[in-house]
DNA sequence: TGAAATGTTGGGGCG
DNA sequence: ACGCCCCAACATTTC
């Protein structure tokens, strides 16, 4: 009988252009698909709620598709370094493989893991396949990781296109026994008491078939307007592939390749199409740097932040997430984070702007608060964002670039759509006043039947005050 | 992938 | 006719 290689899903949920899945295929051994919920290893960094929403239905459409090639999902929970040696030795498994990641704590894991494994005579490969350009191919003349975006984006580009995406298995041999494993709901990913999301399956179609539509979806229309239309919250003009993008229910490869073939020919729409990838490019530039910089999930990138003088105000920071700050965009944007679990990234740099310099409040709390709340939670876009937005990350916005929020509305919401789906209250207002309520005439506001602290929150800060409070708190660092 | 303060220019009202 | 002022509009610098 021929021993099986089991092959172990991380955030690589398809079956797809996934090279270690297609080499497991190629030894022409069976294979064992297993999933390991590990909320051990991750410690404080495993998987926010809004997320294990996701991951249950992504799980859920990964094990149809796998059931279509006749292979069933093994589900397992436990610390990834003993449930996979365990599995290995119950099917009698000649090797285990995955895809890499980087996240901060995987290296010791996988090191702990090749050990035990190799040590019970079972190999254990790391495949690539989540990235485009894999850390080690990616450096600068001086052999050191870049730490600037626009070089580090030029290096990648410069190694040439990225291979085609791999065809999707025709079929897969499975062991003649399996392993027992849980079902998908003794996993509990999903919210109970109250289920918060139970209207998400309406707004989001987790899974590689839901992935492969928004792409389509995006390259049939919004990406020819990509440069100008992203940057307006209320309008359909962003991929939203960041979830799919997060678990790996797609290939970045893929999508690069689906870009080039819906964009090649017209030269106002390669550009556009570049924006679009350039915006893959700022993902490759976070894990990279995770991978080179695991301590900047913790501390910041750039030293001199070490003495930042956070406040750290509980009231602020609570004002923040449940979106009564009284700045009507910023308010849209966390109760749209709250709602559907996603936030336009327009208004994810305007909320955290607010934050980190209008409240002073830490950016490791924000970065906490998305990580829970976003679908697309991903730690190395969620950190590296975090970080450039406070101005102590790598090529970060400079540390006197503050959003004026009002004008960020005026600006990117100025038919004022956004902000009255998202804080009603307000719905009622004339779109001149909709971005600054508490200045509105009394009569105005008493026509929209809005009551400024009754209805909608004063402003919890003054704009001007918590501007200069910012840049003294920055100066006191310099 | 800023905003505010400051500087410059030029048209028009006005005495 | 001319100088003066005001103030948009735009440009530059500063944070």
């Amino acid at each position: 009988m021929k021993q099986p290689i089991v092959y172990w899903f991380r955030l690589d949920l398809r079956l797809d252009d996934l090279p270690g899945l297609q080499a497991a295929i190629d030894s022409g051994m069976p294979v064992l698909p297993v999933f390991v919920l590990d909320d051990d290893t991750a410690g404080a960094w495993s998987t926010g709620g809004a997320s294990r929403w996701w991951l249950h239905h992504s799980l859920a459409s990964l094990q149809a598709e796998l059931e279509a090639l006749g292979a069933q999902l093994l589900l397992r929970r436990g610390a990834a370094s003993e449930v996979l040696p365990a599995v290995a030795r119950e099917c009698n498994a000649a090797a285990v493989y995955c895809s890499r990641m980087h996240e901060p704590w995987s290296p010791a894991m996988e090191a702990e893991l090749h050990d035990t494994l190799e040590a019970e005579g079972i190999a254990f490969k790391r495949f690539p396949g989540s990235l485009l350009f894999e850390p080690e191919r990616v450096s600068t003349g001086g052999g050191t990781p870049f730490k600037v975006f626009t070089p580090f984006w030029k290096a990648c580009l410069a190694l040439g296109e990225p291979a085609a995406p791999l065809q999707r298995p025709a079929r897969l041999d499975i062991p003649d026994s399996v392993p027992r494993g849980l079902s998908l709901a003794d996993l509990e990913l999903r919210p109970r008491n109250p289920d918060w999301a139970a209207h998400w399956i309406d707004l989001w179609q987790p899974g590689s078939r839901g992935a492969s539509d928004a792409v389509s979806r995006f390259l049939a229309g919004p990406v020819a307007d990509y440069d100008e239309g992203r940057n307006h919250p209320a309008r359909e003009a962003t991929s939203r592939l960041s979830p799919h993008m997060h678990f790996g229910e797609i290939s970045p490869r893929q999508v690069w390749h689906l870009a080039q073939a819906a964009c090649g020919a017209d030269p106002s729409l390669a550009k556009q199409r570049d924006k679009f990838l350039s915006e893959l490019g700022w993902r490759e530039f976070s894990h990279h740097l995770l991978h080179h910089f695991p301590e900047i999930v913790e501390q910041p990138f750039r030293e001199g932040f070490a003495n930042f003088p956070w406040l750290g105000n509980e009231d602020m920071l609570s004002a923040w997430q449940r979106g009564m700050t009284g700045y009507p965009l910023v308010d849209a944007g966390m109760r749209e984070l709250w709602q559907t679990g996603y936030m336009h990234n327009r208004v994810r740099m305007v909320t955290a702007s607010f934050l980190t310099k209008h409240l002073l409040v830490h950016w490791r709390r924000g970065e906490a608060w998305f990580r829970d709340t976003l679908v697309d939670a991903d730690l190395a876009n969620n950190v590296c964002g975090w970080q450039w937005v406070a101005g102590s990350g790598a090529d970060a916005a400079p540390y006197f670039r503050i959003f004026n929020p009002t004008v960020q509305g005026q600006r990117y919401d100025e038919d004022g759509d956004y902000i009255r789906r998202w804080v009603p209250e307000l719905a009622g207002l004339p779109t001149r006043h909709l971005h600054d309520p508490s200045a509105a005439p009394a009569e105005v506001l008493a026509a929209a039947g809005v009551e400024i602290g009754t209805d909608y929150p004063a402003p919890i800060v003054d704009h001007r005050e918590a501007r200069e409070a910012a840049l003294a708190a920055y100066a006191s660092i310099k």
